[in-house]
DNA sequence: CATTATTGGATTTTGGAAAATAAGTGGATC
DNA sequence: GATCCACTTATTTTCCAAAATCCAATAATG
């Protein structure tokens, strides 16, 4: 009881995966994530099979599962592949991240007791004590600070009594960290001071009931879909 | 060229299935909806394979397709089933529907040029033309009013360039749909005049691009809801 | 020379059989 | 009489080889 949900050892409660394709639609999906995949490059089976050492059906459900994602696309006979980030696919994303969380926020500010308040104050005070480094390089701690993040914005939706609706924003959340990368490399000093007092408003509003939390919530992500935006418009060229 | 876009033999434009996995999917997610398999009854791979006559890996294809949907459940090494049907699960799917809609028709009403509004038209003129039937039993005419029905509520959204959003909307009105059965056997005169005239004032509205559209679009899904949510919870204690 | 058929190789898709897991059953023990 | 354990059955999950399909390069034709 001790350690329930102290230990930081894996994010979130990530039950251990029961099946050959659980274990590869997880690993499939990090390394989407991570980038260790290419966008534009289509996944062939036989790769994928030497890859995650297991055999077709296993890699054929995971792709499955991250085609209905969106994680990946797919054409009927064409095989899978990384859909390229673009500005209008960013914005897609976001725009629904945003409704979608915005509702939840609402949802949870209504439903939420004492105890969903102490884990936001929780949440805020672990991501508070693991600052973005300095050095945009250091992938260890920035890791772990995406962690630390999305466990507080987790939080805030996290009294929602709407299971489907935190379903479809943890897609949004990973299609969002498609952009990780991006994103991480080009923060400044000034950028995370700003992004810290954000949240800091962000977490006063909500436990005080603020009615315009939401928006906030909606702002913070705006800011954060154009930061993004604007790296990757001068990105555009060069890759590919 | 003349026929390209005219031929209406087929509602929307319904790629013809390349694979057996997709034509699997397709006529097993017409079941779900239709309620020919019931909401509950874990789903036996055997019995799948003789009553769509096709092997186990495009059976297992389409089921984890509609897993990801959410339109089936799955538990690990326990089958799939369709999910009963709940106050608290309607109420769910409604939210994350409305919000999705509301989002997509402000950009719809932002992007939309005269051809959309002629798309809007005509959808509308032909929902008018096929009235709900008194008669509820009369299927074929229900089935007919719900495919005008769908491309109305369609048209209204489909000048929103916003592909990730609009297809998540889909999903949510198959969703929606599984409630179908519910809702058109319980229609009744009043009901029905009362639907038609919230359908005229959206589409009036959304030609006038009036800022209000919106909540119109909201509120006409909420008494959806709330209609549905009347005949679900009385109707609780006599199924299962 | 441009355009259309053909062919070969690569890739996806499928069906069935084997392995792994869960559920059900009966009997022995306390 | 109730509980637990070993065993049997039912079901899901996985693997693999064969069939269907697609793509690109080549040859043939006007």
């Amino acid at each position: 009881m001790s350690d329930m949900n102290s230990s930081a050892s894996i994010p979130a409660q990530t039950t251990p995966p029961r099946t050959v394709a659980e274990a590869t639609y997880v690993a499939l999906k990090e390394d989407i994530l991570s980038g260790a995949v290419l966008p534009g490059r289509s996944l062939l089976t036989r790769e994928l099979i030497e890859r995650y050492g297991c055999g077709i059906s296993p890699i054929r459900e995971a792709l499955a599962k991250l085609v209905a994602e969106g994680l990946l696309e797919a054409a009927s006979h064409k095989g899978v592949r990384v859909p390229l980030p673009t500005v209008e696919d960013l914005n897609d994303i976001y725009r629904i991240r945003i409704a979608l969380e915005r509702e939840a926020l609402v949802l949870a500010m209504q439903h939420g007791d004492d105890h969903w308040e102490g884990q936001i104050l929780s949440a805020a005070h672990r991501l508070a004590n693991a600052p973005l480094p300095e050095d945009p390089h250091d992938a260890a701690a920035l890791r772990d600070w995406e962690i630390r993040h999305r466990a507080f914005h987790n939080s805030l939706i996290s009294a929602a009594p709407a299971p489907r609706l935190k379903r479809l924003i943890a897609q949004m959340v990973d299609q969002t960290e498609r952009y990780r990368a991006l994103r991480l490399a080009h923060f400044g000093p000034k950028d995370i001071s700003s992004f810290i007092r954000e949240h800091d408003l962000l977490r006063d509003a909500i436990i005080a009931r603020d009615p315009r939390a939401p928006d906030l919530l909606a702002a913070h992500f705006e800011s954060s879909r154009d930061f993004v935006q604007k790296y990757l418009e001068t990105s555009q060229v060069e890759s590919v």
